[in-house]
This record gives C-alpha cells, structure tokens and sequence, in this order.
DNA sequence: TTCTTTGTTTAGACATAGTCTAAGCTAGGA
DNA sequence: TCCTAGCTTAGACTATGTCTAAACAAAGAA
C-alpha cells in the first residue's frame, strides 16, 4: 500500500502545497484526527492555511475513496487515511481512546437475505465498545 | 418487552406529561428520529414544550440505559427505544434510508483475543451501508 | 392548609462543527 | 504574454446541541 499522496495523484487529482501538507498531517498519525485537529497541526507547517481548505480537501479526498469518514461519537467527524485496509474500531466508554482492529469474519457474509430488504449491501463496519486497561483499573479503585 | 414509559418508571424517573410526550413519540416510530424531529412531533401535542427539555430528556433516557443513542451519519443524533433487542442498522448510501436488522451470529465473537489491546470489550453494533432499491433503480435509469 | 425542599421546565444566550459565498490567487496551456 | 479553470481565502452563515437563570410544580413536614 502506497501513501496518501501517490493514492492521490492516480486520480488526477492537483496536489498543490495545502493539499500535501493537509494529507501528510493525516497520514502522519496513528490516532484519527478531526478537521479540526488536522488544522490544527497543519497551521504549524502552513500558517495561512485555511479552514474552508481543510474542510474541502478532507471532503474530496473521501469523495475520492482515498480517505475514510468515522462518525464514532457524534461530536465530530474523524478521519482515517487507512481507506484500502478492511478494518473496524474499538473504542473506550471511559476515555474515549479509539483503535484500529481486525475481525476474523466479514459482517456482511452474517446479514442473512431476508434482513437485507432488498438493499444491495456493500459493506458492514464494526463499532466495538468497551473500557480499556487503565479505565478498568481507576474503576476498580 | 413492556413500553418505554413503564420502563422509565422502574427506575423511580418521574413522568411527567412533558416526558411522556417525549417518550410515546420515540416510541410511536418505526423510524429512528433526530431530536428535532421529536420536538416537531411532541410539539403538535404539547404545543409549550421546549427544545431543550426534549434534548434533556433523551440524553436522560440514554444515560438510564432505556434508549440508544446512534450517530450514523456524522449530522445529527438519532434516538432508538429499542434499547434492548440486540440488532444492528443498514443504511442507504443514496437516500438515507434507514432499517434495523439482525445478524446471525454477535461480533464480539468475531474479534480475536490479540485484537483486543487489554479491553473489556461490551457490545460490537454493526452499521451495514449499500443501495435500498429505489436508490439502485434511479441509478441504473 | 401552608411552607419548604427538591427536582423540572422554560426562553434564550451560547458553543461547536461544518458549509457557503464572493473575491482573489495560481498554474498550465494557447 | 494572457486566459481560463481550478484552488484558496476570510468571514458570514447554518445546524446541532448545551448552558444558565428564573419560573414552576410536586411531595413531605408542620
């Protein structure tokens, strides 16, 4: 799997400077920033950099299917550049930490044809909840 | 499985006619509404109802663990009083439409020991996303 | 019954997340 | 070089949800 940047630019789309900086911001974590954080650590790199900017270039770049959206906790939009790699999230009710992980089935093979109305299914995600070690432990406290 | 309002009342939570408004229009839905769809609705029968006692009694209705919380789209909440039967969401990537359904079998089983970084993992709620036929027929025309 | 306490509801101000608009800027082709 | 299409910008605007302070309501005590 090649990086963002090379996934971008196969579709011919213009990488100019804000769009690098935006796209190397997202790659360059292991956590799944918000708009608003991506801006954030990408200001530091490019001090006139817009908000509007990042905003429209997350959108494109998800509407390109290079970049995922997760809508996880109802507050604001995550962003995981990850979108090749089959994959769901496991997040902590305590602290809210969140991981990438992996099943051992695919959902979608478990949604049986007559729950299906009719809809042609293209994927399912997981959203797994649960408390990790160190909310386990101040809980027991 | 009694009705929302006996439920509520179990847990010593005063109904109130503002909160009975509240919780027959959650219930009275086939449909998982937004809040703002349930104070237009609660509205036309308690016209004096305020905004914020609708978002204050469903966050209360969640916390007590009698209505789930979903945020599927990243716009707004969406209030399910089947809180529960364990059951999972398919939603339409053209239209948004949205359907509960069940699977054959709970991912939590799905998701590896080593997969699961140290966390007591709870519940895995699976968004199902594809075309319902309305939407794949105006894509073929 | 009246008083007190506690919890509930209200209107509207405020906060946060995200979109839109109009103008200016930039890169590449003629 | 100039033109054009697309990109970026600041800031206004919208949508969703929370907070605050005051009014209100219900239940128990006197």
């Amino acid at each position: 799997m090649s990086d963002l940047v090379t996934r971008l630019r196969r579709h011919n789309w213009r990488i100019t400077p804000q769009r690098r900086v935006i796209a190397e911001t997202l790659e360059g974590s292991h956590v799944h920033f918000t708009a608003e954080e991506i801006l954030e650590r990408a200001v530091e790199r490019m001090p006139e950099l817009s908000r509007a900017t990042v905003y429209n270039t997350l959108n494109e770049m998800v509407a390109l299917g290079e970049v995922l959206e997760l809508t996880l906790d109802g507050r604001s939009k995550r962003y995981d550049p990850n979108a090749d790699h089959e994959h769901h999230h496991l997040i902590c009710e305590g602290c809210g930490l969140m991981k990438d992980v992996h099943a051992m089935a695919d959902p979608v093979d478990w949604l049986p044809g007559d729950e299906r109305h009719g809809f042609a299914v293209s994927r399912g995600s997981i959203t797994y909840r649960g408390l990790c070690p160190a909310c386990q432990a101040s809980q027991q406290a």
